[in-house]
DNA sequence: ACCTGAACACCGTTCAAGT
DNA sequence: ACCTGAACACCGTTCAAGT
């Protein structure tokens, strides 16, 4: 049984569907795999890498049309999904947003969109303030329903709601990034 | 030397500016206070509810005017500062505010700011946009900064870009929470 | 009421030594 | 090249026992 990245990274995601982001450990990712604790790090460096090829792999879902979207609106649907696919996916990705930007094309392809129709600064500031609100609005609905899993609150949110407040918060960025971009031109 | 819950926030709010959040460890904690890692235990209930007595403090700094401000241009520029003002400020209010947003006054305010001009779930869904917006934002900047500080990266961003990437999201969002809410009226 | 001592059940990471 | 064994330097939390 070969013991490769690949493997380790999907055992990983494995973990965070079962037990979340705080029940990932490199010690139990290890014994998942049936190999001693040291034997990962031959693979991969540090656990933070881990993160970071794990964000990798929870953004690289097949988008929903043939190709990759070049509508923004369809982008931050398709972005929220594939976060909400695995337990606490919004937090392993912003620590990997936080750590290595650059190498997560499904956030970097927000500015590129962006910069078909603004100058490169603004369309970089645009997509950051819709990456923010995308990363945020999603771990705060995952955050809360590890409160509810863990009971320590009782009542779960409304999928519907969620899903109107992050389309509100969508479409106020977009319709305001708009206007200031039009104000400065 | 009384050991109480005010006592154990200041000690933790200076190691946080000395050693950032990866360095505040309650085992430190309690050696910084010259006390058994226990004696903690008797006066806060986790190692949770400290960030949250954290997060707390860190809001709890006097507004520039007299008044709290009512403007939510002000209000997000006087988040960002409370935030900037301690290291790791940003993660750590995140965290407080996943686990118990009712409980940081700085950040419930702006929706009652909004909600003096708009119906109380539009309030709601803008507060919560600008509130991911500006934790984000903050966050991406101290996380940068943590990474120049470990060397791991080289260039410092321009204090003034950063500012003005601010400043643009603020102003999109506010613009764009005007449009889609006329919208919807 | 408040704190210590000591333990419990864990961590991430390194590295000689094995195969 | 790849993995084990064993250690190093830590964690958060609990709780009897002391004062």
């Amino acid at each position: 049984v070969a013991l490769d990245r690949h493997h380790i990274v999907a055992a990983g995601l494995v973990i965070l569907r079962d037990h979340g982001l705080a029940g990932l450990s490199m010690r139990r990712l290890a014994a998942e795999l049936n190999v001693a604790p040291g034997a990962l790090y031959w693979h991969i460096a540090s656990k933070q890498q881990l993160l970071v090829a794990l964000a990798e792999a929870i953004l690289t879902v097949p988008a929903p049309g043939a190709e990759e979207p070049s509508d923004i609106r369809l982008a931050a649907h398709w972005l929220r999904s594939a976060l909400l696919s695995v337990r606490d996916g919004a937090d392993v990705v912003s620590f990997a947003y936080a750590l290595e930007p650059e190498r997560l094309p499904a956030i970097t392809r927000l500015r590129d969109i962006f910069a078909a129709r603004l100058p490169e600064q603004q369309a970089e500031w645009a997509a950051q303030a819709l990456t923010h609100f995308v990363l945020g609005a999603v771990a705060k609905q995952q955050n809360q329903a590890e409160l509810v899993r863990a009971s320590i609150v009782p009542n779960a949110v409304d999928e519907q709601t969620v899903l109107a407040g992050f389309e509100f918060g969508v479409e106020a960025i977009l319709a305001g990034v708009g206007r200031v971009a039009r104000h400065r031109a």
